[in-house]
DNA sequence: CTTGCTTTTGAGAACGTTTTCATGTATACT
DNA sequence: AGTATACATGAAAACGTTCTCAAAAGCAAG
């Protein structure tokens, strides 16, 4: 249908490697080739195929940027999308393109997974399952894990420091007087919530105070099940003055019961939340929260990803970045 | 390195047009030599070549959606997000994958577009350039355009009628008793504001009022810039009862500048927002807003377009949804 | 007009599949 | 047993590139 290699070859006077070193190799090829084959290929529509030469070559120049975790909205939740922002960024200033998808499309009915080869190299944000991993590693595609940490051989990680971020949240409530300082813990990943878990336990023991087991809710990371349960919380007696969230839509869910409850934030309850997605300041009061830097967290991702791409072996197999404590109007 | 279809065919015994049908078209391969097969990849790890495949087969199983609106998040934006959403479901339902990428990203230095042949359809989201566009159907890739609407030939469109939506937000305020309606318009795409700009008007001219020029801002669609104009409308001594917002984003950002003017929503200024993103429901009053189907308008472009791929014409080449009020506690 | 060197070019194999066509091998029916 | 029919298999071409290797062409210097 399209016009091939072939043709400009044909129409140009040369041969399909000089057509084809045109393209690629602008100066190995003399100026009149040049001049003549743009000519051609302009005149016949030919524009290079992509399969035809990532066969060849055996690269294909794109990534994939696989998030496992299924919170709304699914595919695009507020902590990653900055985050890909950056990893899009760092993708076409190397001219890749970037392949993004949700893990639980990967698997086709027939047991493969999707990409296959298509992908040079792959980042898997949140919890991958481990069967991805392995099939990945498998077919000798480079991995790198976000926001995530298995300790798989050659398989690097960039990671928060939840537990230290939980520890500062706490902390910071404590200092502003809190004693009863609830958590409301949504379970997208058991390592990261269990992290953050330890940190919020961890200040409490280290000040003297213990977790009142009523205060500390497990629940889906949804706003709507945050405002449930914060709902619940609040019609208790002795209600806790303050709220560790372990993301900014569970803040925000909480934020709204307190505030239908007609009671105010930070003076009646104070709420931290986690993230610093751009939910924090779309919020009134806008949120204190733990910022993890996403574009760093970007960079350090894809940095890795290509180092190994092109075949080196990264210097660090697990960057940890620190979040910071965002002091806003909830607390 | 990895396994190929000729290593799996000497190891098991077959040819490869054997190997390739035991993948492909297990039926035409007899229970043994399948069985066989199946084994001798397993233990060779083999896995079909997707480009080698799509190089025969002219067709790679992907597509794209790719995102023209700059605003922020730039990729991911809450309005396209649960479009995207559901057509990465109509993608998966047929064994394709998504492609989801930035226009501004699409252009490679040398002149190239970055998709190439990778794809076997496009959806261009928002208000796509006519040069990616030209490239595309060059390239006789089918093309479907969602939420913008250009009149060129076997182009199909996928829109919303942001006129019709436009006039019932302003009448709705107009119901409520407002008089001094105001507007605050994102200029994310001309053409969109544009429709929604003349449905505001024509509302207001409907019922005998007109627009008071002052309170009508075109601003950058953020919630900051929203914001920002926002506490400028109100400081005037007749500054308007009603705002009519284009996106939720603004509307959010509207809400804020009047809570933090210590004004209530809606009794002292209403707002009606647009789109009906999780926005609209995150702030505090929850938001007034115009809800565009996003299941129906990702279904109605992966249906049309999957219709192409397939070589059929769509039935029609211009969808257009009429959004529907949903009155929440803003107004 | 040789000689030697550099630059430009082309022939053809290779990349890993699918598929057409022909052949071989069971199975079913007389 | 012999024939017709269905099914299972394999050889080889094709898909559109890149790249190695060798040859041709250009050019400067003697």
């Amino acid at each position: 249908m399209s016009a091939t290699i072939i043709d400009v070859a044909r129409d140009s006077g040369y041969s399909k490697a000089t057509v084809s070193r045109a393209f690629a190799t602008p100066d190995m090829v003399s100026f009149k080739a040049r001049e003549r084959i743009y000519a051609s290929s302009k005149k016949l529509n030919y524009a290079p195929h992509a399969i035809a030469r990532a066969m060849v070559l055996k690269r294909t120049e794109n990534i994939a940027f696989i998030i496992h975790e299924k919170q709304y909205p699914a595919i695009l939740n507020p902590f990653y999308s900055p985050i890909l922002e950056s990893v899009l960024q760092e993708a076409n200033r190397r001219n890749y393109s970037l392949f993004i998808s949700a893990q639980q499309d990967m698997h086709l009915p027939n047991g493969q997974i999707a990409i296959k080869r298509q992908m040079d190299g792959v980042i898997l944000a949140g919890e991958s399952d481990r069967q991805l991993i392995d099939e990945l590693l498998g077919l000798k595609i480079p991995v790198v894990l976000l926001n995530n940490h298995l300790d798989i051989e050659g398989l690097p990680c960039v990671v928060a420091d939840h537990f230290q971020g939980a520890v500062v949240a706490t902390q910071h409530l404590i200092d502003r007087g809190h004693r009863r300082i609830g958590l409301l813990a949504g379970r997208f990943s058991r390592q990261i919530s269990q992290a953050r878990f330890a940190g919020y336990l961890q200040a409490l023991s280290a000040n003297g105070l213990s977790a009142d087991p009523r205060f500390t809710i497990d629940l889906e990371p949804t706003t709507e099940a945050a405002e449930h349960a914060m709902k619940g919380l609040i019609g208790m007696s002795d209600r806790p003055t303050a709220m560790f969230c372990t993301n900014d839509a569970i803040a925000a869910g909480a934020m709204k019961a307190v505030l239908r409850a007609k009671l105010r934030v930070p003076q009646d309850i104070a709420l931290v939340g986690f993230d610093d997605s751009y939910i924090s300041r779309l919020v009134e009061p806008e949120l204190t929260t733990l910022r993890i830097d996403p574009v760093k967290m970007g960079q350090s991702a894809a940095e890795i990803l290509f180092q190994m791409i092109h075949g080196q072996n990264p210097k660090d197999f697990l960057v940890r970045l620190i979040p910071e404590l965002i002091v806003r109007e909830s607390t």
